[in-house]
DNA sequence: ATACTAGATGACAGCGTTGTCATCCGTCAA
DNA sequence: TTGACGGATGACAACGCTGTCATCTAGTAT
């Protein structure tokens, strides 16, 4: 009923301890037949190390910690994508035989560098994934950099300058949905900014001019709008895009929370989408399949992000080398209701 | 530079380990003149005691195992019910120096029960939190109870049965919301009930009943659909009631899902809402603001009902005794653009 | 045959706590 | 004064593992 421990282990293998953590660890110099038998053994007995006392022994926790914004905690209730993150970081953990630590945290608090910086302290854990937006942040990152504890940026959009990070194919991405409503028939396009603080948003709008660019349409600054992210914000700028005239005949919004403004806007106005207007999102976060009609939107592979990072730590830790110094997780297109054929 | 250990802290204060670990970890016996020293020491030095030291040399983690079910894993895009579980559970565990550690499981699996009774035993936590719809499940309470583990339920809905757990009044304020429809001079109101799985569906469906006699309506099982929480199913049922005639002139949905199904169908077959039909939903989820018109619906205190849990766990563990055999935390009603006087 | 080397293995000392048990001290009753 | 007693404190051995270093073995060069 007791749990084994590595004796028991070692008895039942005729080896020493040392031999089994030798095998547990993947440490080189143990014989083929040795490290066989050691394994059975293991396998027999459903041996599983005690993390508490290997931490303890060795000096640092194996875990990761994932960082990110909470929405959640402030103001606009979550869109579903934390748990993405979290399910691809777990899934790299559980593999591995790490554990998480979540850590939600508010971007617009003036502690979280130093918040962060004594967690690490504490918990010591063999690296930290920071999602954005937070991983646009300076402060954070440094905050990682300033305990000699390996950090790896989760974002969307190009290089993010030196460090090993994970990031998406916004730009590329960007500019294929642009193209995808030009091929319907678009010609005015018209185009949502988001908050300045992610990333992103740069990103996107550069791939919405490449798409411009690439299907021949000339870009308009008429036809941009700043928003914040919010939905409020797009319902704002919807407002003032769906007055201009000749009117836009399709939005593309750099979140779909904006998007889902866009679209509570055109239900107001009556006009009918994707008859009058095509409605073009980007995150595919929850909401997106959940409204009528649906948003067309890009997905963003967040689990796969995140899983991808933790196991860059995890790698990392073992010693294990880098294949390369970015990776980057493609998104894809999730074409839904909200867009069609140009009136 | 080096982490402060329980010896510094001893030998700053002028006394034994063991006495720092008594103040530490508030045992009795402790001369009131000596334990002051040994926090201003703890304070000079900042000292955090070691968890993984604690951990193994007291056969037990300081831990709360929060165990939900996801279904972003699966199917639906998650609605931000996860998120407020877990900030209401590191809420209590950042304050209490526990850890949380985050199950998300597939409550479809066959083998959840086997999981979790092994994560129990390679972990073995303080306590496990089980909310809702697991909560319900037989199999996951007692994988709980077969590793001798304290468990404690988030669930909707009235009592437990003999185990301490934290409820929702959910039953209380579903009549609410049917009297306030009624209010409104809504006399035909609609139900659609979820799965049956989430016993919360029962008792919401009792308030439904509560409020009817409440506000002198009769019940009609023909204004009762059977859908199965997802939003599809809520289509489906309102395409049934809403060809009823006389129609129904309000609908009250056992959550959110289904209620934004509803007002699909509505948006398609032009009726007006709230102007022709009021739409009232159940559980606050994200969505509930971003589609259009808002849902009025039931704020489900989540992240209260996690922490209430948790400090439940870590009082247990600590010996101190429980106030109630049941915490009731109660929803509140919030309204929105979707209902409306009755037409 | 000898010396050397590298790989394979084990003995043992921590790691920073808690639990057990012994000791000390002051108080109170006899 | 003595003994008993309970509160306050400390010594020391776990806890289950890893890191360090010593030892042993077999292969290779001399």
């Amino acid at each position: 009923m007791a749990r084994p421990t590595i004796d028991d282990v070692a008895s039942l293998a005729g080896v020493s301890i040392k031999t089994v953590s030798r095998v547990v660890n993947r440490e080189p110099n143990v014989r083929e037949s040795t490290r066989e038998k050691v394994e059975q053994a293991i396998d027999r007995l459903n041996y599983r190390p005690n993390p508490s006392a290997r931490n303890l022994a060795s000096h640092r926790a194996r875990l990761v910690v994932l960082v990110y914004d909470d929405p959640g905690a402030y103001d606009v209730p979550s869109s579903g994508y934390i748990v993405r993150l979290q399910a691809g970081a777990l899934r790299a953990c559980r593999a591995s035989g790490f554990e998480l630590l979540i850590h939600p945290c508010n971007y617009r608090d003036r502690g979280v560098g130093r918040e962060l910086q004594e967690l690490i302290r504490q918990v010591r854990p063999t690296g930290i994934v920071v999602a954005a937006p937070l991983s646009n942040m300076p402060k954070i990152v440094q905050a990682g950099k300033a305990t000699g504890t390996p950090c790896v940026r989760v974002s969307h959009g190009g290089g993010a300058g030196g460090e090993y990070s994970v990031v998406t194919n916004d730009r590329d991405v960007s500019a294929e949905m642009t193209r995808y409503l030009a091929s319907l028939g678009h010609r005015r396009i018209a185009f949502i900014k988001g908050n300045e603080l992610h990333k992103a948003v740069g990103n996107r709008f550069d791939g919405y001019r490449d798409g411009l660019e690439q299907s021949g349409l000339a870009y308009s600054d008429d036809l941009v709008a700043e928003g914040d992210n919010s939905l409020r914000s797009g319902e704002l700028c919807a407002e003032k895009l769906l007055r201009l005239r000749p009117r836009p005949t399709a939005v593309f919004s750099a979140n779909d929370d904006m998007a889902a403004g866009v679209l509570r806007v055109a239900t107001r106005l009556g006009i009918g989408v994707p008859g009058d207007l095509s409605i073009a999102g980007c995150d595919d976060v929850a909401l997106a399949q959940h409204v009528y009609p649906s948003l067309t939107t890009i997905h963003q592979p967040l689990g796969a992000m995140a899983e991808t990072a933790s196991l860059a730590l995890i790698q990392g830790a073992r010693g294990e080398p880098r294949a390369a110094e970015l990776d980057v997780v493609a998104g894809t297109i999730r074409v839904r209701e909200s867009t069609g054929p140009a009136p």
